[in-house]
DNA sequence: ATGTCAATGACCTGAAAGGGTTATTGACAC
DNA sequence: GTGTCAATAACCCTTTCAGGTCATTGACAT
């Protein structure tokens, strides 16, 4: 028998879930919340085989919720179930410990396999989802650089970014005006497709363009 | 109509994998051969949709057969199937370029729906191979720094805050006030002795606290 | 020689950040 | 039952950030 535990913040598709599952044979529903606050004690408590998360929850993200419930346990199998299909997303829950990783667009069928897949140690993922993670593997011939076309001048502005330098102090930092600072920095946010400082650090860190 | 080739050196096997897949509705198969000696040419000349690829064949293996293709056209979907499931081999493949890899072990109707879904944009692998390739994604586990006393609610603030969230978007996510935030991430800059929130994720993510 | 692109610089605007100060509530410890 | 502290909230103020648009220079490639 197969428990499983749901997180999923939509209340409606939380209960269809729970019926969906709940009703398969050698499956067995043990949690279903809609928010991953206390997560931790509630695995605990349930002790589920596998969990199904929800990305976009209120109060803890499912990206967050991986990593506690890995670390509590690194044998549950965590399988993503999200509308998000773009790749930071997609690799920071993958980098966290999940899984799997599919998207709601698919069938119910496609889930219920998918659930079944991963208890026995395999990796389902939605099809787009498996190119583009294969895709990764690929020789950097494609145009497809993975440091976003940032060049090695972006590069020290990030990193003194990092420092807690405002754009005045690299701009004094690096002799160059604070227009100048301003104008790199709004290249890099669009190259990496970001909104802000904070993000972009967070990204260039991450995945190690710094 | 999907039109597939295949290169397998198993005369038996090929023979039985050209009547499996060419009698099934949708796809026909333009090429079959022992080997890949002269493959460009074939392809060249065949115009698959799909190769369907064994590794171990005499003259010249799949591994390299792969990136051959992918030289010539790179919009040629490459299905490998092989009874190979090391890493050096399966990622020599990924990287070479393959769209998809399926064991000998597998049933045929796997081997059907895969064909479908590679053609379609998908990445189809079989169940352990997608999970080790999921696996590779994994960040290794590094030991918890100090964490300067940063509590829980201020680790959701300050995960929030390295996915490019302003004060605003943080308080309506956690349901508390834009004052309130600001309080924390004072509170949080203090423990960390950083001036800035891009200075704080700088520090949080290089020293793992969150 | 022409085009692309990295690096440099400027101006305008509104939104956001961050420092300072003060205060209440509830939990937990001593 | 008193103290500590996390979490909540508000006000003031100045600086900084980030988006938009426009422009010049020098390298390098086609």
């Amino acid at each position: 028998m197969t428990t499983i535990s749901i997180y999923e913040d939509n209340d409606k598709l939380r209960a269809l879930l729970e019926l969906l599952i709940g009703s398969q044979e050698g499956f067995a529903v043990v949690g279903a919340y809609g928010n991953g606050q206390t997560i931790v004690e509630q695995i605990e408590h349930d002790r589920p085989n596998v969990v199904l998360m929800d990305i976009d929850m209120p109060g803890r993200n499912g990206i967050d919720c991986v990593r506690l419930v890995k670390e509590f346990d690194p044998a549950v199998h965590i399988m993503m179930h999200t509308v998000f299909d773009d790749d930071d997303r997609l690799f920071a829950c993958l980098s966290n410990g999940a899984a799997g990783y599919l998207l709601k667009k698919d069938t119910a069928t496609h889930l219920l396999t998918a659930l079944q897949e991963v208890m026995a140690g395999g990796g389902p993922m939605s099809p787009g989802i498996a190119r583009r993670v294969l895709q990764t593997f690929q020789r950097p011939e494609t145009p497809r650089s993975p440091t976003y076309g940032i060049t090695l001048r972006e590069q020290e502005l990030l990193s003194l970014l990092t420092r807690g330098y405002t754009y005045r102090m690299i701009g004094i930092e690096l002799h160059i005006s604070v227009e100048t600072v301003r104008r790199h920095l709004k290249n890099i946010y669009q190259k990496l497709h970001v909104q802000c400082g904070t993000e972009a650090v967070a990204k260039a860190l991450r995945e190690r363009i710094i």
